[in-house]
RNA sequence: GGGAUCUUAGCUCAGCUGGGAGAGCAUCUGCCUUACAAGCAGAGGGUCAUAGGUUCGAGCCCUAUAGGUCCCACCA
């Protein structure tokens, strides 16, 4: 039978214990089982780079929540788990180590520096890994994937190969965002635009005159933030319909410091409200001029190098850091008086997410996505409910991104991640895509090639996670049976980088959704509201949380009080909060075990007994119908996504109901061993009801449920492989749960009026329960033993009217009965007069709402009638009780 | 510039399709009552941002206003 617990939960060596026998028997395990409904989750795979922060808990919860719960339910469930080679962050990383070392990437070579970076893979890859088991995660680590294992691989080869056929990946030559410190191109979502002070710089280029002198009296004046781009300058725009300048328009200019003729084109691009309506077009360092650049043929000329230096098109500035020559451009023109004035201005900055540095657009040759086909299926989904995001607000930033949407730069100048299968013969540069190195250039014959020395953007491979991890390309039978996947589980902060590739990537592949729902999350903040993060050094790390409190603290904390996609904050009296839950759980079953093992035959019956065969009491009746409600509410709550909304209810049923109503009432009956039948009854109601409790609670807290499931009972092995409870008809006890109610209501009442008299509980008193109702004295009667603990009773009397009742005793009203308490030296009956007449002008207040409510003809009429009907009820109830109030205001008035 | 979202108890937040305002923490008062002081019993505290509107009925729906947060765009 059940061991000793000890007093306070303590989850420190509950936790790893448990997290081994669940791995050890294979619980987390799925395999294709065709007589079972599947039910999918994909991880979002974590960086190999990363380690578990709040963010990684708080998504890693509500997957395992959902897993478990599906589980228990009889789903096959496949919580499938991976890592993410994540590029850019983890070659940073790696070439930072490698500069401590005094080593350079480029010295090193490609294949050295990526026999480092898997070093780097295996050494911390798994880090992350064992940090998620710590959660009580219960993926299938059979089944552990990397974004650039084998498997990923061949998918990734295989996609852009069949989308480059297709035409929907292609090399162009583009304006690109270029980040100068990672060497690299980067995706337009990769971008993080930034307020910073800056400065425009209002310059005036010269006419040249009609006689080809450059002008010394006529300028054209405007304003830049980027003086050092005009040393790209390729013409000069006004608007078409700007009457300011209408005849300035073909016109040509002199560029300063170039000695290059620029012309005056028009293009409505141009603003004529802001600044002079005057730009400068410098096509191959801004997008918006680039466009301008083709429509009006100007050539594009690129002043940058790859680290920002100006290149040997930037004439003398040749070699100059873009910011070192920008104060120079300055000073040069304002030497030449070109310069009419600085002005401070705040503009936003475009910078890498990965690195903070400003980057710089360029015209460069990448590969591209070509977006416009692919994302209308993705489009569709959404808009017709295939795929469903939640929370519904979701849906607008979605669109908001498919919408504008623009071609996909997937190619990276990095080594680390997947190489880009394209080819280039040696001789005459054909470009052959290719899953491999071709053999003969299909064009001139030649046989050596190079290949394409770029990488793919790290979320290439992972728009492609949730069938690349169940063996795509290849027609596998768990693709067959998994996908598409149920949730996705996610933050609302990659949406565009992922949740949208994930779709139509999926719907392209496979020509299905990668999965039907997209559960997001927000950010968990620090107390004081802020982002957590590294440079703050506000960050809370969950395993030093997970350390003290337990994972499932950590958990309860995480889910309790939040709705879908908000953020959240987190605090360190919640997890207290948490905790102590746990510890409430622990010794509600520490006493009902406590109770079993003072009675080993009797612990034997019940647990072989049923419901039927048992004489149960109201109060059991009562328990067993208040869980059947909140199974079914829980249930749905969670079939919902209301995780928050569902833990709460488990939490105060437990607590509330369970254990501060349910345990309190029962106590008598199990101290007096008279009566055999009873005390089994409710020791197996108790259980019962704690065991059903428990899987509620399962899923989000699923170490101390266990510990406890498994103390509790001996017939089933685990909690998690338990049957997730169900409302079952034969628990609906309507008359009991009314009954109860009044004897709660009673209890409160009493509580309340002792307290009020600072009455202390050691001081008993004898309690009179004064009914003509049926209803009401059989309730009392059936509960007495329990009502005269619960009141502080030294006694209880059941009565049909008030003889033997001292005049002056304390009263409380309740529905069709009055409680005595006679307090002889205590009463003071001017004070209960005024504590009564409150009572009166309480229920005077409810008996005028009420009455003004079914006065109103528009409300009978219109409301439902279920509405109507409890208003009347309650209508009956307070002039039933307010007639009580008012009889006994008039007794005691004439003592 | 476009969009989203928030404004509910001292603090942090729940509140599902409109039907008498909730939790945790904090505060106050009693209690070491044989599961739990990480506990028990009780109490105080809210014109649900403001102004209109729809409705028999609005924290919830609509409009406007104020303030906060976030996302997208990027007018040089």
């Amino acid at each position: 039978m059940a061991k000793e617990l000890s007093k306070t939960y303590d989850p420190k060596d509950i936790e790893d214990r448990l997290y081994k026998k669940w791995t050890d028997k294979k619980y987390f395990h799925a395999e294709v089982d065709r007589t079972k409904t599947p039910f999918t989750i994909v991880i979002p795979p974590p960086n190999i780079t990363g380690q578990l922060h709040m963010g990684h808990a708080l998504d890693n919860t509500m997957q395992d929540i959902l897993i478990r719960y599906k589980r228990m339910q009889g789903y096959n469930a496949l919580w499938q788990p991976g890592t993410d080679h994540a590029s850019i962050a983890t070659e940073v990383r790696i070439i930072d180590t490698l500069k401590k070392e005094g080593i350079d990437k480029n010295d090193l070579g490609r294949e050295k520096f990526l026999e480092r970076a898997w070093a780097w893979k295996d050494e911390y890859g798994g880090r992350i890994i064992n940090q998620l088991k710590k959660m009580g995660s219960s993926c299938d680590w059979d089944r552990e994937r990397f974004t650039m294992d084998e498997g990923c691989n061949k998918a990734v080869t295989e996609v852009f190969c069949k989308m480059h056929e297709k035409g929907w990946i292609y090399k162009g030559s583009r304006i690109i965002n270029w980040c100068p410190v990672c060497n690299t191109s980067i995706s337009d979502a990769e971008v993080e635009y930034e307020e910073q002070n800056g400065h425009f710089w209002h310059i005036k280029y010269p006419f040249i005159e009609d006689d080809g002198s450059v002008s010394t009296t006529r300028f054209i004046e405007f304003a830049t933030t980027r003086p050092e781009t005009m040393l790209g300058d390729t013409a000069v725009a006004v608007n078409p319909e700007d009457d300011r300048y209408k005849d300035l328009i073909g016109k040509k200019i002199m560029l300063p410091l170039m000695n290059r003729e620029l012309p005056v084109i028009a293009d409505p691009y141009v603003d004529m409200e802001f600044g002079t309506g005057v730009v400068k077009i410098t096509p191959a360092h801004d997008p918006n001029d680039f466009e301008v650049g083709l429509r009006h043929n100007l050539p594009e000329i690129n002043v940058l190098n790859d680290d920002a230096t100006i290149n040997e098109n930037g004439g003398k500035f040749n070699g100059m850091d873009r910011y070192e020559a920008r104060k120079a451009i300055v000073k040069e023109l304002e030497e030449m008086g070109l310069l009419v004035k600085i002005e401070d201005h705040v503009h936003n900055v475009g910078t890498h997410d990965r690195c903070g540095t400003t980057i710089e657009p360029m015209i460069k040759k990448q590969w591209f996505v070509k977006m416009d086909e692919l994302i209308k299926p993705a489009v569709k989904a959404v808009k017709e409910g295939d795929i469903k995001l939640i929370p519904k607000r979701m849906e607008k930033t979605y669109f908001n991104w498919t919408d504008n949407i623009r071609d996909w730069c997937i190619s990276r100048q990095l080594w680390w991640g997947h190489r880009i299968p394209a080819y280039y013969c040696d001789k005459c540069g054909e470009v052959i895509v290719s899953p491999e190195a071709p053999h003969k250039c299909p064009k001139c014959g030649d046989t050596s090639f190079t290949q394409d020395p770029d990488t793919l953007d790290t979320w290439f491979s992972s728009a492609l996670w949730p069938f690349s991890t169940l063996g795509w390309p290849e027609k596998t039978e768990d693709l067959d049976y998994f996908y598409p996947t149920d949730v996705l589980v996610t933050g609302y902060d990659i949406i565009f980088f992922w949740v949208i590739r994930m779709i139509f990537s999926g719907y392209e592949q496979m020509g299905e959704k990668p999965f039907k729902t997209v559960l997001f999350h927000g950010l968990v903040r620090d107390d004081q509201g802020r982002k957590m993060s590294k440079s703050l050094g506000n960050g809370i790390d969950p395993l030093e949380i997970i350390d003290k409190y337990g994972a499932d603290a950590l958990r309860l904390t995480l889910i309790t009080g939040n709705a879908p996609g908000n953020d959240m904050r987190f605090y360190m009296s919640r997890v207290e909060a948490s905790r102590n839950f746990a510890n409430k759980v622990w010794n509600a079953s520490r006493f009902l075990m406590m109770n079993l093992d003072n009675d080993e035959a009797l612990a034997a019956e019940i647990k072989k007994a049923t419901q039927s065969e048992l004489k149960l009491e109201p109060v059991d009746k009562w328990i067993l119908s208040k869980l059947n409600t909140v199974i079914k509410d829980v249930t749905d709550n969670m079939d919902s996504f209301e995780l928050g909304i569902a833990v709460q209810k488990v939490y105060d049923f437990i607590w509330d109901e369970f254990c501060d109503w349910y345990i309190e009432m029962v106590k008598p009956r199990l101290y007096n061993s008279d009566d055999k039948e009873s005390k089994k009854a409710a020791l197996w109601t108790a259980k019962t009801v704690l065991l059903d409790a428990l899987k509620l609670l399962h899923p989000y807290m699923p170490f101390v449920t266990e510990e406890i499931f498994c103390n509790l009972q001996d017939e089933e092995e685990s909690i998690m492989i338990s049957k997730w409870p169900e409302f079952s008809k034969d628990r609906v006890f309507e008359k009991e749960e009314r009954s109860i109610e009044i004897i709660k209501d009673a209890v409160r009442g009493i509580r309340n009026v002792r307290t009020e008299m600072n009455v202390p509980p050691s001081r008993k008193a004898q309690v009179f329960v004064v009914s003509k109702d049926d209803g009401v004295i059989s309730a009392f009667t059936e509960g007495k033993l329990f009502f005269e603990s619960l009141s502080y009773a030294s006694d209880v009397t059941i009565q049909q009217d008030k003889s033997g009742i001292a005049e002056d005793a304390v009263s409380v009203v309740i529905p069709n009965a009055d409680l005595y308490i006679p307090f002889a030296e205590l009463v003071d009956v001017s004070k209960e007069i005024e504590r009564l007449q409150k009572e009166k002008q309480r229920l005077e207040g409810e008996v005028k709402r009420v009455n003004g409510m079914l006065g109103n003809e528009k409300f009978i009429s219109k409301a439902p009638e279920s509405k109507v009907n409890e208003e009347k009820e309650k209508l009956v109830k307070y002039t039933t009780m307010l007639d009580q109030v008012v009889e006994r205001l008039e007794q005691l008035s004439k003592l």
